[in-house]
RNA sequence: GGGCCGUUAGCUCAGUCAGGUAGAGCAGCGGACUUUUAAUCCGUUGGUCGCGUGUUCGAUUCACGCACGGCCCA
């Protein structure tokens, strides 16, 4: 800026300008004399102008509070929050490119369902006035997308928001962003595996290595990922004497020692998850399959040929974090109007996250799913992990908060 | 839902332990300077100390309650 070049109003004007407006400039581009590039401007125009003052250049906006509820002014001040986020984009994006090159379909299923299903979890409820009917946000889209494999797409996937009503923590957002895929003609063991490609996929694509840092422990994702059994797993790494975790009684009376809160409607198969849950999952640093669930916490999966009491499941742990849940998927009408049936019972013993029944997905089982094994990922959590964040509200911009005057 | 911690100027933070109505740096404003990479110099404006009640002659400070936030637990 130069006052001969500007003249004398233009300049006065310029010297009014503040941190945060946005000017259009016209000039000659040239190097100082210490080849910093400059343009010499011969005019200028004031395109915005800031009338708030932006946070403070040198120590940046700290406030955790500030920087969640006006995201804009975390974004312009702290550049580790930009590229974190920029990441996310890449990461989904790179999902996308993965399933695509695989075969995969990218699918739209509703948001709003008459009956929410397809993950143990309370809904938000909302009413259709023209309709004059109840719908639920969805808690996850499970059963609209093995409609579609009955109906002959054979390999989808859904990249989009779920909703569940529930607290609010470092690892839980009411809305997050989940991935779901299903593919026919395989099994949970073929998901375990294609997983395993995903993430590696997108470790070679956006980092060039296959080991990471979070929150200061190394994470290896060196493949194969160990594939442990949820017994063995609280044995080995919960330190849970064997003969109690077949015996329902000794179970209860060891996870409510420990603190852990079960319900009388609980059966073994919840009291073994809920101690998972306390004594296993936080120590499952690299990424590590649990497998082997009991058929009681997996309403929707098919039962193992040799033991019918397990579910032919996994569920993918990272950093002590939950991030995928994949099974083969049960197809038989009969057996799922009893898990329905089950959920039910639980549903009206107090469990307000047990399934409802749905008499339209069982019409739909009963025109025949095939063979089939599907998955869902938390992509919030894996970007989490991915981009060495703590608290899932760094990887969604705009975490919920309570409202504030 | 429980425990612990926090809330002071636009931003980042002192001050509170031993009660006497608040300070710094940056930002802003005025001036000097014409030197880009938070960082020149001089001067200067700016705060219902989150909200409420109580104790007290007097509360940002002590007590209790509430709100919002963070972490941990459930």
């Amino acid at each position: 800026m130069r006052r001969d070049k500007l003249g004398e109003e233009g300049f006065e004007i310029f010297k009014l300008i503040d941190i945060g407006d946005h000017v259009g400039l016209t000039g000659r581009l040239f190097r100082t004399k210490t080849h910093e590039l400059t343009l010499l401007a011969d005019s200028f125009v004031l395109l915005s102008k800031a009338q708030s003052p932006l946070p403070e250049k040198y120590h940046g906006l700290i406030d955790v509070e500030t920087r969640y509820r006006q995201r804009y002014l975390d974004l312009i001040a702290n550049d580790a929050v930009r590229e974190t986020f920029i990441l996310k984009s890449k990461i989904i994006r790179t999902i996308r490119e993965f399933f695509d090159n695989q075969g995969f379909m990218e699918v739209e299923t509703p948001m709003m369902q008459r009956i929410p299903g397809g993950a143990t979890a309370r809904p938000f409820k909302t009413f259709h006035k023209a309709l004059g009917m109840d719908l639920y946000l969805r808690v996850a889209p499970e059963l609209y997308l093995k409609r579609l494999v009955v109906g002959g797409f054979e390999k989808v996937y859904e990249l989009n928001r779920n909703f569940r009503n529930e607290g609010i923590s470092t690892e839980h957002n009411p809305e997050f962003t989940m991935l779901e895929f299903y593919c026919a003609y395989a099994t949970y063991e073929d998901l375990m595996e294609l997983t395993e490609n995903l993430v590696v996929y997108i470790l070679e694509k956006l980092f060039g290595k296959t080991s990471l840092e979070y929150q200061g422990n190394p994470v290896d994702f060196t493949t194969p990922w160990p594939r442990i059994t949820l017994l063995d797993s609280l044995r080995d790494i919960g330190g849970m004497d064997k003969k109690v975790l077949s015996d329902e009684k000794a179970l209860r009376d060891v996870a409510r020692a420990k603190g852990v809160d079960i319900a009388e409607r609980d059966g073994i198969g919840h009291i073994l998850t809920k101690l998972f849950d306390h004594l296993v999952e936080p120590k499952l640093i690299r990424p590590t399959y649990i497998v082997d669930y009991p058929i009681e916490t997996s309403p929707l999966s098919r039962r193992n040929d040799e033991n019918p009491e397990i579910a032919e499941r996994f569920e993918l742990f990272i950093a002590g974090k939950e991030i995928a849940n994949g099974f083969s998927e049960l197809n038989d009408p009969d057996d799922q109007r009893e898990r329905f049936l089950k959920q039910v019972a639980l549903r009206d013993a107090g469990d307000e996250e047990a399934l409802f029944m749905d008499e339209d997905y069982l019409k739909a089982l009963e025109y025949g799913l095939p063979p089939t094994a599907g998955e869902g990922v938390g992509v919030d959590r894996l970007v989490m992990v991915l981009t060495d964040s703590p608290s899932i509200r760094d990887v969604i911009l705009f975490p919920h908060m309570r409202k504030k005057e």
